[in-house]
DNA sequence: CCCTGATTCGC
DNA sequence: GCGAATCAGG
């Protein structure tokens, strides 16, 4: 996957809304958190709501322990997570805000989609949706190659494990007080 | 252990 | 330019 101006584009935007690079990354899809932030630093703009402190910079990366082999595949598993079923996307298209409502059944049965979801054409690349497929929704809305997730998901949950702790969780928000 | 961004450096 | 590996922290 290349970083394309649109891509290039979305991710400014979702950075500079506060979505965690990871978060970025699902929705953008193809490409990992370190992708993202990498681009997000290339592109000169990590900053974002953060203050940096003017005084005492405390840089001590030091690469030369970085072992010079073991390069392997990235790759995430696991389950967990169950709730919402209600997934809500914005984009912004030109200079028309579009709102999509997808709503997803984690049942035996799954019909309301024909009814409320995307106002593309018809499923076109709705792949089965089954109770144990991944709804997250993937790409534009309203582009031809739009698709979903469709990774294998939990029983209770909508979405597969990483989809769904992006879904409903406040990310950055949920840090412990104290 | 889960996550977050930051940095370095081989490609 | 890209991103995996790694670090440092919550």
């Amino acid at each position: 996957m290349s970083w394309t101006d649109e891509r290039v584009e979305l991710l400014k935007k979702l950075w500079t809304e506060g979505l965690s690079a990871s978060q970025i990354a699902a929705q953008l899809g193809g490409v990992s958190r370190n992708a993202v932030i990498g681009k997000v630093h290339r592109l000169k703009l990590s900053g974002r709501a953060k203050s940096v402190s003017t005084g005492a910079p405390k840089a001590k990366r030091s690469a030369a322990t970085r072992p010079s082999s073991s390069r392997g595949s990235y790759s995430r598993g696991g389950g967990g997570g169950g709730g919402s079923t209600v997934t809500t996307v914005t984009r912004t298209v030109g200079a028309t805000v579009m709102k999509t409502e997808a709503v997803a059944l984690a049942e035996t049965d799954q019909r309301p989609i024909e009814d409320v979801v995307v106002p593309i054409s018809k499923q076109l690349k709705l792949v089965e949706l089954n109770e144990n497929t991944c709804k997250w929704p993937q790409g534009d809305p309203l582009s031809e190659d739009f698709h979903f997730c469709g990774h294998q998901s939990e029983e209770d949950s909508p979405y597969c494990k990483y989809h769904a702790r992006l879904a409903f969780q406040p990310s950055s928000e949920r840090k412990r007080t104290r």
